[in-house]
DNA sequence: TTAGAAAAAATTGAGTTCAATTAAATTATA
DNA sequence: TATAATTTAATTGAACTCAATTTTTTCTAA
């Protein structure tokens, strides 16, 4: 007997559409974040220290959703461009505290336009982005 | 003159929460595609593959939005498993066309649960799910 | 106080992703 | 027809991601 399994069609799929839209949304960056030599995991790393300017690995990780297996290596790139700096906290010799530099904040000023060129890139109205972000946090709150 | 930049924080991105949600919902597949021996990006061309038992590479990328970077090394190692085959067009020899076997068909059955398991995981409501669906599917065709 | 548990990063390895290039086959054109 | 352009996969290299393990440090409890 054969079954049709519509459940298992790509079409009827909601991690498929997620999955492919945060894919093309990151490529979408590339040519804005090559101009300030950063790759776009390296551009969020910077949105958190920008706000924070200084935070530990483990304080990164649970803002970015990242693990150290991806953020050891992502930040010691970024401190070869320097635009941070990795020190051990003298409280606690096992945190690694992750500092902006004068450089990574002068990178800010080369960052600004990026969220707007993007925007232009995604063609949503402003009720249409502003659904989607609820319904997005909705899911990366549920899924726990 | 410090300035505030609002456009670069985090909690203003769309681009984050499409990129975090993306990434924990694949992590929650994990589990459940481990029990079938398949990753997600194996899964994901399963499911064409159960629908369409045969087509070249380049379709599979188009309905998959990946190239064959992605692909080529993807399709050996299901190829090695045993859920497809790999030979090339006689028509055409430039093209690889992938062919599901009875072992890939036999998967189907198995996997036929998977998505009731995910839906368990993503509390949204069918309303909200079918509206974030939509808004993806804009994002992805506007995305040009 | 000291052994054991817990916490934080780092490391390792498998797999994914993409840009750029290469190789082979096919199609178009001069 | 012969050459050039195009198409399709494969390859290469850089970067990301995560699970699992290891190392170091700190905390806890006997």
């Amino acid at each position: 007997m054969e079954r049709d399994y519509p459940e298992l069609k790509l079409e009827n799929q909601l991690c498929f559409p997620l999955y492919a839209a945060a894919k093309e949304i990151v490529k979408k960056y590339r040519p804005y974040l090559d101009e300030i030599n950063l790759t776009y995991t390296q551009y969020i790393a910077m949105m958190v220290l920008w706000e924070e300017k200084s935070l530990s690995v483990k304080a990164l990780g649970e803002k970015l959703f990242l693990d150290s297996g991806t953020l050891t290596p992502l930040l010691k790139s970024m401190e070869q461009k320097g635009f941070v700096t990795r020190h051990r906290s003298e409280a606690d010799e096992r945190v690694l505290i992750v500092s902006i530099t004068p450089e990574g904040e002068a990178l800010r000023k080369k960052a600004a336009d990026v969220p707007a060129k993007m925007q232009s890139c995604v063609r949503l109205t402003k009720e249409e982005a502003v659904q989607l972000y609820s319904l997005l946090y909705k899911v990366i709150n549920d899924v726990g």
